[in-house]
DNA sequence: AGCATATTCAACCAAATGGTTGACGATGCG
DNA sequence: CGCATCGTCAACCATTTGGTTGAATATGCT
């Protein structure tokens, strides 16, 4: 999987994934804070943010004991520039991106505020 | 993986399968021909297909003996206004885009038009 | 020093993925 | 009818994925 559209792309099929990175748009979050509201371990959370750190989708930054994980939403770009060319999708709508960001929050299985 | 959104992003996180959709972008085809520039077996793409169509990214129809695939880009709306909340990535560019697709096509370990 | 907190590592496991091959059903053609 | 072509199915295989648990490392606090 050398090819970065490879990794984001799997990197976003993953809803525990998608949750997170919707969580860092927030705010900068420590591992432990990221992994709070999931129903597993800390270890698989973990490992999850490594995903999203080789990805590009997330850099972390270690302060301390702790370990910040902030969003990189430029390794996207790619991945979206790909998508859009195939459907001159509408221009952002951000009101549907909020919509869409509850909807998949609140009905995930290992979803955080459930 | 229940959720639209997992089932795109996983389709399209392999090479040939992206590869399989640029394809469909020029237009629609048999899929003999979409097996046909791929170093792997005809049974090999007839599951990349089904992951393809499961997604909702193409449509087949089968006409006679032979099953057409046809491109489905409504299906990957969603996916992108999931990204493009993210980012606010610049208006789609075709050129970028074209550019893109020739990159990804040339250096694909099982790609078409070697 | 000694303990608590933050995070990862290692080993393990079940299930999914991406590929192969060979047999098979369905359709078109001479 | 008989044969070739189109495509899928079934069984198999190696690798990856997403999770677990328990131990280990690193930092901070008193």
């Amino acid at each position: 999987m050398a090819n970065p559209l490879d990794t984001v792309f799997a990197a976003l099929a993953d809803p525990t994934r998608r949750a997170i990175l919707a969580m860092l748009l927030e705010d900068d979050m420590a591992v432990t804070d990221v992994a709070e509201p999931f129903e597993m371990s800390l270890a698989a959370i973990s490992k999850h943010l490594t995903i999203l750190t080789r990805a590009g989708l997330i850099a972390q930054e270690k302060r301390g004991r702790v370990k910040w994980c902030k969003l990189q939403p430029d390794a996207m770009k790619d991945a979206s520039v790909w998508m859009q060319g195939f459907g001159q999708f509408e221009p952002v709508n951000l009101d549907a991106f909020e919509r869409f960001l509850k909807s998949e929050l609140g009905s995930e299985p290992h979803s955080p505020e459930s």
